[in-house]
DNA sequence: CGAATTTGACCTGCGC
DNA sequence: GCGCAGGTCAAATTCG
């Protein structure tokens, strides 16, 4: 319980924090939520050196259910060539890049370590990212390997939730639930529904404050929240919102 | 009745 | 090479 408040506290000590190393430091990541609930716009917290890996962890706290839409903006530069960065509950700076065999001793380190140990190969671009195309693409035998290994960025916040899935403006379809090790929730998976977008996010809670979930994204949408149900009605187009797909 | 969720099985990657 | 743990699939079930 008050270890997740610590890591809270250590790590994000403002409402928000972006970690995107390959995104410029200057623009905004974050778009103006709709409705009533608001992130506090924060300057880019950069892991120097460590990696590329387009990582954020944000931190607010839900007592609602309420739009989030924090991330994973079609706009967001992302390079997906390193290991990425996260945060770690031991120093009293804030982030310390979390090397992959740093796993954690709370759930979230253990969940930053997670996405730590992941690293994406060679995906420059909707054309080329293959890794999850299912049988056609990837073969009978080979697809797992293909799915495992070429990975989509990842980003990672952590809300103080009383609801597991937030309203990040887009929608999901849950497809597995797995009770993970050092536990004692289990890991939702959830896949966007839209037709052509990969997108998926996993969402579990901090078995030391349950109150606290941790969602992690993995890949980019190629569509825009608002427009999320329409397209999804009306077939594939893209940016009839304000975002629109690199 | 169609869509969404649940859940057990299966597959892969990784550490030992 | 083996076992464990994470991630995904797909059939069954539930819900609107």
């Amino acid at each position: 319980m008050e270890g997740s408040s610590q890591l809270l506290e250590t790590c994000l000590p403002a409402s928000l924090y972006a970690l995107s190393p390959c995104a410029p430091p200057h623009p905004p990541l974050l778009a103006p939520l709709p409705n009533q609930h608001k992130l506090l716009q924060m300057p880019l917290v950069q892991e120097p050196a460590a990696n590329n890996h387009g990582v954020m962890l944000f931190s607010d706290h839900h007592q609602h259910g309420g739009p989030l839409y924090p991330l994973l903006l079609p706009g967001i530069p992302f390079c997906p060539s390193a290991a990425p960065a996260t945060c770690e509950k031991t120093t009293t700076t804030g982030f310390t890049a979390l090397d992959a065999g740093e796993a954690g001793r709370t759930s979230a380190a253990k969940a930053a370590a997670e996405i730590a140990s992941t690293t994406t190969t060679t995906c420059n671009g909707p054309s080329s990212c293959n890794w999850w195309k299912g049988p056609a693409a990837a073969g009978e035998k080979g697809r797992m390997k293909v799915r495992r290994k070429m990975r989509e960025p990842r980003f990672c916040f952590q809300t103080r939730s009383d609801v597991d899935v937030l309203d990040d403006g887009y929608k999901w379809r849950k497809y597995g639930q797995k009770v993970v090790k050092n536990s004692l929730h289990p890991r939702s998976y959830y896949r966007c529904t839209h037709s052509n977008c990969r997108v998926k996010k996993r969402v579990e809670r901090l078995s030391e404050d349950c109150r606290m979930v941790i969602t992690t994204y993995e890949g980019r949408h190629t569509h825009s929240p608002c427009s999320d149900d329409a397209d999804a009605a009306a077939g594939d187009h893209t940016g009839s919102c304000a975002f629109t797909s690199l």
